[in-house]
DNA sequence: CTTGACTCTCCCCTTACGGGAGGTTGTATA
DNA sequence: TATACAACCTCCCGTAAGGGGAGAGTCAAG
């Protein structure tokens, strides 16, 4: 019979851990002595103790292999475990991979401007949302003051309060913008000609960025989301929102106190 | 000004994390209504969300990220980690690798036997050690009991005790096999013409299998963790070690009871 | 008989929060 | 204006698999 060091010192674990497995129920000692509370392993036991670390070794848990060996499992069940055992694996190198790719990703960025990046980009999910819309082609960005003009005066001619902050849905790009500027409601509105009471849809995967600063400059957080979005290896796949979350106090484009959030519907590659 | 539950809307993060993050130093709110204890947020903490939240996804602890943040650190300094990062991440993806391997691997011996593999094989560090041994090169298995023999009569001559199971090194395979048994020893032993005093090198990876049964039925165990070793990309690379830890009663080959631990130095192919 | 090595139980610590109790505050509606 | 109810607060406990240490008891050798 051996006591707990001896036996931890042949089955290459510590102390702890044999106390810990005792506790658990996975590993009984052969014989505790009633008196002074000693452990007693007899080498019986070695070779569950190494079916426990082997399994261990597998990526199981100490409750999994519990009931592996306590309660006597089929060899399909086993079959199962070890499948889901598999597939979670694989999925763990993918975010593994992922990750590394994004430090590598920032690495560069470092190694370029010498210095943390100005941007930081998230990628969040973002809920449908019923909302007033007004929709047009224009020419140019600035261009869709109009368009705010109409939506603000139909809520307030309704008296109706906004639900968070307004944001621009870009469908197409310069030269012709199909621009939907939008109010989120909480509930329906009036019919009207011009303004569409709309249900957002949600977009699992959005890239996004947070450019704090006047407005002009917001072409830079641009310039940073599309440099990250090209390094991850993700690629645009729905239009393009800008959500003004502290709108400039009377529209100014260099109120330095604005903040936008510019978001890109995105998949991997 | 916002109130949690907005600012953990607009960030995507839970009310529990901002919580959490304020206790950690890691993000303030910006204002805490000192009577009612409410936590305001403005937009501009969105930035530094993000970049938490940035940090967060490279795999950086939130310890690490406060670093980060609060004490300034030089472009440098965040190369080092950002380095030190991608090594562990390379790593951590090798040992995924090993392990989809190692559950492979048993699946694989599940669907042929349709049950539990009755050996298990695991992977441990075997330190140096002091020991009196007798060498000699013999023809078959069975006959190192002579050699066992010199040597428990030196040792009882000398009246030394062995610390610890004694154990026998094949060094070459049939049908000239150079053996040497082991008794490990606490101190130096008297010089004698067949006994040497040898400390034993140790082993880092040391694959090894517990055999319990009567001694006739090892070749099993052998069976088992030679079919491990293949599967699993390693290779021996040293000699074989047989570990009496309980050994038979007056050497009988068919004691039920006998408890033996074959070890087999291996690297990775 | 002493000394030092070993063992015991009990308690706190680790990460990044989640769940819930019990109590207070803010706001929308009747 | 009363009231309901959502939101907020703090405090406490739990996670997986043990590690570290305190304080006390036990074992074996010299």
């Amino acid at each position: 019979m051996l006591k707990i060091g001896e036996f931890s010192r042949i089955g290459q674990v510590s102390v702890k851990t044999l106390r810990y497995y005792d506790q658990m129920g996975l590993l009984k000692p052969h014989q505790i002595d009633p008196i002074t509370g000693y452990r007693y392993y007899s080498f019986d036991l070695l070779p569950r103790l190494n079916r426990i670390l082997a399994l261990k070794e597998l990526g199981l848990s100490l409750e999994q292999i519990n009931l592996l060996l306590n309660d006597d499992i089929t060899a399909e069940q086993l079959r199962g475990m070890l499948r889901l055992k598999q597939v979670e694996i694989q999925q763990r190198m993918v975010e593994e991979k992922e990750k590394l790719a994004r430090v590598e990703a920032r690495l560069k960025m470092i190694e370029q401007e010498d210095k943390m990046p100005n941007y930081d980009i998230v990628i969040k999910r973002v809920d449908p949302v019923l909302a007033a819309t007004v929709r047009d082609v224009i020419p140019s960005y600035p261009e869709q003051g109009h368009l705010w003009d109409e939506l603000e005066s139909f809520l307030a001619h309704h008296q109706i309060k906004p639900q968070g902050p307004c944001f621009t849905i870009y469908y197409t790009d310069e030269p012709d913008i199909d621009t939907e500027v939008c109010e989120p409601v909480s509930s329906s509105i009036p019919e009207d000609p011009k303004v569409n009471e709309r249900q957002l849809p949600g977009v699992v995967t959005m890239a996004t960025v947070v450019h704090k600063g006047p407005f002009i400059s917001i072409g830079e957080a641009y310039t940073a989301i599309i440099k990250w979005i090209e390094a991850n290896d993700y690629q645009i796949n729905g239009p393009t929102r800008e959500v003004y979350l502290r709108p400039a106090t009377n529209g100014s484009q260099t109120d330095p106190e604005t903040v936008t959030e510019i978001q890109f519907p995105v998949e991997k590659t």
